[in-house]
DNA sequence: GTGAAAGCGCTAACAT
DNA sequence: ATGTTAGCGCTTTCAC
């Protein structure tokens, strides 16, 4: 149950190490014959490559660094957590190992970077949603290739892997359109945040395309963190000014479902008195009455794809500046009105 | 900004590279000024070990694999991302890092052993929650330390580090005994699983010692998963059954939360009607009314406490069969009656 | 107390 | 088409 090298499976195959090497890279003219025996002894012997030899010669590190604020990481809809998943799963294909670590969601300048930054120990980091700006001025120094996922500072230096948010505002608001027709609200949360920020516009795009105005008594937005609470404020403040509200896009599912407990408390009947539409596809589909109608997130692919990218740019050296957006899906369920 | 070496460290400071490996290490009788010219030259040129060059020459990757059952790291309650959270923040006091992957939850034979275990990158690994008993038997064959935490397969060979479900049951229990005096119920799912029925077993235990006696009609347990909508089920039959239930003890938090939301639906008051206290301390405070009470289980420390015990293992190079068992803490909030 | 040198498992340039 | 060899950065005897 030792390890075996490279030299057994020469031994046993009767080749050079060379040989051995090249035929696990599938790469030189070898001969079918000694590659089928060269395998024959890899498969014998269960040999894999040594991660650290090849590292030591190549001077890569074979991992990708995956970075996340705390507080989104340990947070309970598990939207970071599938995209994570989907990184480490397409890094199999690329032969890559995913190191997940959090930093302080107040990270600032006295903070130090992750470890696997500072002792080089990958080969280009993958960090996913908003995190505090010192800490990409801190990544600046670094020379490594780093994938924005589900936010990008606008940097055009970085490359990004990102939600087509402003199309997920307008099918939500053009379903309710075709649903509720008029007096359509927005809540929502962190507006500073560019994915929010791009949710409203697309609702108000799908207004004004349908021939509505903006109202913006409809629009109820904080600073805050978009949360539950959050979310029920808002719909108490809107109901209080507005009584013939008809529809609401949340900014996201927590925030739907904090304005569907106000409107349960208040008799407010979802859909028929009001429909709601959230955000992300976090929310199981048992978890609340009426199921929550959303635009999904296909957070796994949003992994997969940064980590192609990622790979992509290690294999041809290349710093990065591309984006990848990333489409999104109505999900119709029992929170809406039909059309 | 490209790596420096131990070449580049002993050239900075006329030594030679033993020295510097030796000074790194801390380890042998160098002379003080040796050492802190040594040191300074680290500094200066921010040097830091090569983990593959140091993994080639140890045999060792560095790397500790980190295993759970998807279901288990996607689902909303961040209990297993906290004991993540746990063994990453301490694998920096033993220099490791953590390599985390999921496994299939109905995983059988025909499944494939996670990748850093076929190419043996990882020095021993911890496995989190329950994980099906076919992945636990493919491990058998490897020779690297195995921990579990939160969950313990009764095979003597391996360590764990587990809560102390049987206390917590207790405490639980004892509590609602003094604040409510009887009539005090059980609801519980996956009672197959060791830290559910040490539950129920720290609940009957506290039931006898007080002078009670066990009334099986006030104790519902299913096989089904313990989450929510079963935790409303139970609480309907317990209700549907026993008008007179005046506390509850859910075997968790998801499930207790589906018993509020039954009593809230049928009008029967928390905790004026019935207390009720649940496990894990998994809820946010204010995402639900009255504030749960409930068995704090510390789970950073368990998964620091898995790591430190890793590093135990590693560093004697012996196999396990060591136990760290987990104290937990009662919790009270608004959903108990005080004593 | 410090240095020289061998070697960990692998890749890649160069030979053959 | 395959083998020989240097060397990646480090640890660890063994000399001195």
């Amino acid at each position: 149950m030792t390890n075996s090298t490279i030299k057994d499976v020469a031994k046993m195959a009767n080749v050079s190490i060379a040989t051995v090497s090249l035929v696990v890279h599938d790469h030189a003219r070898i001969s079918k014959e000694t590659k089928e025996k060269v395998l024959a002894a890899i498969t014998k012997l269960n040999y894999h490559p040594s991660h650290s030899a090849r590292g030591l010669v190549k001077r890569k590190s074979g991992n990708i660094g995956f970075i996340l604020t705390d507080d989104h990481f340990l947070r309970t809809e598990p939207f970071y957590t599938h995209i994570f998943i989907g990184t480490e799963f397409e890094a199999h294909e690329s032969e890559f190992y995913v190191l997940l670590t959090t930093i302080d969601s107040n990270f600032n300048d006295d903070n130090k970077l992750p470890r696997f930054i500072l002792e080089r120990n990958i080969d280009g980091i993958i960090v996913a949603g908003k995190v505090p700006s010192s800490f990409i001025e801190k990544l600046n120094k670094y020379h490594f290739p780093i994938i924005f996922v589900d936010y990008w500072p606008c940097t055009k230096k970085y490359s990004g892997v990102l939600v087509d948010n402003v199309n997920g505002g307008k099918l939500a608001t053009e379903y309710l359109i075709k649903s509720v027709n008029k007096n359509i609200a927005f809540i929502g949360g962190d507006i500073e945040h560019p994915s929010i920020s791009d949710r409203l516009n697309g609702y108000k795009k799908a207004i004004l395309d349908s021939g509505g105005s903006i109202n913006e008594r409809l629009i109820d937005i904080i600073e805050d963190y978009p949360g539950r609470t959050n979310g029920y404020n808002a719909a108490q403040r809107l109901f209080d000014n507005n009584k013939d509200i008809k529809a609401i896009f949340a900014c996201n599912d927590a925030m739907a479902i904090g304005a569907m407990q106000y409107m349960k408390d208040n008799g407010i009947k979802i859909p028929d008195d009001c429909s709601i539409i959230g955000f992300d596809d976090v929310v199981s589909d048992d978890a609340i009455e009426p199921a929550l109608s959303t635009i999904r997130v296909p957070k796994m692919e949003m992994g997969t794809e940064a980590m192609k990218l990622m790979a992509h740019l290690i294999k041809n050296n290349i710093k990065g500046n591309q984006k990848v957006l990333i489409p999104v899906e109505l999900i119709i369920r029992k929170s809406t009105k039909r059309i």
